[in-house]
DNA sequence: AGCGCACTACGTACGCTGTACGTAACTAGG
DNA sequence: CCTAGTTACGTACAGCGTACGTAGTGCGCT
């Protein structure tokens, strides 16, 4: 009767305790931070089902217990991230507290920086999401609009972040990666990009090289792209 | 002396052919083919080395002559797909053009939906990449900015693009790997936010849930989070 | 109280992945 | 013409996710 259980169950729905059958050796709390500890050490990839298994102390296949697939395992840990918002009382004015998540967003990134890679492809009802969303809508009762305006305004700054914040990280860890220095890698890079340009077919793209000098200041675009976002939804601002 | 070449190095900056040594049987272009039809009819991880080879009709390790990493045979995929934008000459009318494009991409993104997923992790520096970048520019010719704040714009405009389209075509995924109707699925889904919501510890988000009554018009939530991006940048509108 | 079943635990095994390495054939530049 | 650099590709390895089978454990129901 029950049947199958069809694939795209969500882990969130599923108990973490039945009752019935031994006293399991771990929580989800154990599992994610364990996993969390190998992406922040490791990276990514080296998170693996048996390396989660042997960081906890356990066979391989007993964490298919916990988690059915290894997604489930990623969103664990998005959850497990999502605990480190702090959630603090809003402030009145919505804009400086939507800045303010905005940026603590960006720095739990900045702290763990596979998740962005992880946010795409995860279900995103996960409690701390939940909680996070909650408190987001909270900021906004200032703003006089309904609530499906709120939550584009709050999809679409999550984007933003998102966006950004992986790029940031796209480039550090590739000019990390280097064996040369990063002025040698601009070198490289102007080269293949000047060789490009030389040929006449991107005069724009040339001209705005051209017009930037110096290294750009990751930040202030990405405050700035913030600053544009909560613009658009500003009423005193339009 | 030219010693060992280091990881990053990018596909573009290597010359397709040297000259010295047998022709090569293959293009990148048709690398490139193999790899996209792979991925439209089996999906991003039907791509193998071994599958893309075997559709080229060559042993595994010969793809290796051509790219030799795996990440840069997603490269060339990228890049194969940006050659279907239409560049087509701009209107005048900076926003419309701008518009234009964006759809163009979500649309193509829809019709290649692992697009998404390879955006990030991805160089971005390609030939077609350039040559779409370059056109963006040119529609945004009309618009009195610094060339600093129209790149601004398009990497705003093209991030939201990729963001809300990934987020499209996981939700359609995840309906069409249902067993059951969309109907069924909207009832587990409600049942568990619902069971979530009851707690009582996100008010906010079950008025919110309250407020949304029937299906939500993807499309028009696209196009608004898209004009509020552009009406950032108007300087008639603020 | 005690039976039975749902649960935990985990070893083995399969098919798959990316790719390092070695070898043979080939061709263009000196 | 020769030879160095390239293409082609088979073999092999380490690692992956996870299906499956078996053994042990303790809650819930009768």
């Amino acid at each position: 009767m029950a049947g199958r259980a069809a694939v795209p169950e969500v882990i969130w729905a599923r108990p973490e305790r039945t009752g019935r059958g031994p006293r399991p050796a771990y929580t989800r709390a154990d599992i994610a931070a364990a996993a969390v500890r190998i992406a922040d050490a490791e990276g990514l990839d080296g998170v693996s089902m048996r390396r989660v298994a042997a960081e906890l102390g356990c066979g391989t296949m007993s964490l298919y217990n916990y988690v059915p697939r290894k997604e489930d395992l990623y969103e664990l840990m998005i959850d497990a991230i999502g605990a480190e918002h702090v959630i603090q009382e809003p402030s009145g004015d919505w804009r400086a507290d939507m800045l303010r998540n905005a940026m603590e967003t960006r720095a739990i990134m900045h702290r763990h920086t596979w998740v962005p890679r992880l946010m795409s492809g995860v279900y995103g009802f996960s409690p701390n999401s939940l909680r996070y969303l909650e408190h987001c809508l909270e900021c906004l009762e200032p703003l006089d609009l309904p609530y499906a305006t709120k939550t584009e305004l709050v999809a679409l700054l999550n984007g933003v972040v998102t966006t950004y914040t992986s790029n940031e990280i796209a480039t550090a860890e590739r000019t990390r990666s280097m064996p040369w220095s990063e002025e040698e890698e601009n070198a490289v890079r102007i080269a293949y990009l000047g060789s490009q340009v030389a040929t006449g077919a991107y005069p724009r793209l040339a001209a705005a090289f051209m017009e930037q000098s110096g290294p750009i200041d990751l930040e202030g675009v990405f405050r700035r792209a913030l600053e544009r976002v909560l613009d658009a939804f500003d009423p005193e601002r339009r």
